[in-house]
DNA sequence: TAGTGGTCTAGACCACCTT
DNA sequence: AGGTGGTCTAGACCACTAT
């Protein structure tokens, strides 16, 4: 296991702090921090980079640091966590495990351009908000590096937060399909809604180190959910009739 | 207007001699870069990270830089715009301008926090395929920001390029709520759809230095777009199954 | 005016891949 | 072994905001 550099460390550090609620008054400066973990200014700025990109900490020239948000936006880049955006609403997310095997599946393996008798860990589950269903749920990742998964109990516990704690595996490149499809009569019944309800379906293939390892596929009613995705210090548009309460409707025309 | 900083001119001008297909038998390295621009290595790695992270130029330690892919998701962020992604892969695409012109409008100024007797420049445009129309486009723009965007002919031109080339305005940070919901009799009219077929609608609102200044909605047929987002160097798993042609279909159960 | 973050420099060492 | 990108340092100056 490799150590991770230091501006990671400092990065992960600050954001576990953040999520306990230490900075709640105020965030440190960039000097106060480079003192703080002895390292240089620029290695304070590397660690903060990816906290002000996905809008947790802002600021700007002149203006001291603040938070804005710890509901985070799970790992890298465009990607989000539905477990994650659920229960910073206060709502109760649990998932019913319908699978959680070893398998090997020659699509997912063409999907990830791997050899066709790739081992997989695959794990399906259908996710509940307060008892209702939202999204069904389905992932394949390449088991040399996941097989912890297959011991854990995923239903209170989110997927990317095991393979962080027990694997120390963090996704660091990926793609994201997103389409909007007809519920089948199969999906409907798991999702308690009617044949044809739109849903939103994503397909995720992730990447660590530059080789695949991950495919994911959720199934999401589309009245139930709705997919959030925050970039910079967007403090000035979040709140106002967003995602929280219902959106502003426009009348078409 | 104030100049963009050195690291950001660099980065335009990458970018667009990257799509001018200028490094397509490979890239510079950074040592290559920093005495072409004469700026230290730290200013050209500051101008490569958006390009990095965007999943337009790969690499990685030990390895030399490469072009992965020039179509781009416009400006920062998780980010997109409809009209690159279709035309990178092909197709010609076109707008059929509904409305442009100046309003008002109390739900958008309220949904971005705004006077509510704020001048807009508004845009509503059905987007349109080789001939078949696949979305329903509307936009807000602060009018004081944006006024020349009156004039532009957008039928065949991307809003954030008359932006970015006539108002020197780059969004820097925004919220994006995507839905699914079914098409009313409306909408499906202007789509060419049946009465109640799934739609992607995206909600967009973009600041600009800390300020709100757009609101953009966005309806696309279901069956007709793909949303794509790429973080990271992906190119591991880009085309094998994904976007262009059709993606790996997997049984569910 | 003092303090913050934004930009930039000129070096250094290391891990990794290619040859 | 040589070259690449990844990390890190210790400075510097500037633009901006708060007071």
């Amino acid at each position: 296991m490799r150590t991770l550099p230091r501006w990671r460390q400092i990065s992960d550090d600050l954001l576990r702090r953040l999520q306990d609620g230490e900075f709640v008054d105020g965030f440190p400066g960039e000097l106060a921090l480079s003192e703080r973990y002895e390292v240089s200014r620029g290695t304070i700025r590397q660690a903060l980079a990816p906290l002000r990109e996905q809008g947790i900490v802002g600021g700007g020239r002149g203006r001291p640091s603040y938070v804005i948000n710890t509901s985070r936006t799970s790992g890298f880049g465009p990607m989000y966590s539905l477990r994650e955006a659920i229960t910073a609403r206060g709502g109760t997310e649990s998932s019913h495990v319908l699978a959680q095997r070893l398998v090997t599946s020659k699509e997912v393996a063409t999907a990830l351009d791997l050899d066709l008798d790739t081992p997989f860990v695959q794990v399906t589950r259908v996710r509940t908000a307060d008892g209702t269903p939202f999204a069904l749920d389905r992932l394949w990742i390449i088991a040399s590096i996941a097989r912890p998964l297959l011991e854990a109990d995923l239903t209170e516990t989110s997927v990317y937060g095991v393979l962080r704690s027990r694997c120390d595996v963090e996704f660091d490149a990926g793609v994201e399909y997103t389409r909007s499809v007809p519920a089948s009569a199969g999906i409907a019944a798991r999702l308690e809604v009617a044949e044809g309800t739109p849903l939103l379906t994503i397909r995720r293939k992730s990447c660590l180190a530059g080789r695949p390892v991950e495919l994911r596929d959720t199934c999401a009613a589309g009245d139930r959910v709705t997919l959030t995705h925050v970039f910079g210090d967007a403090s000035a548009v979040l709140g106002c009739g967003g995602s929280n309460g219902k959106p502003i409707e426009i009348p078409w025309d």
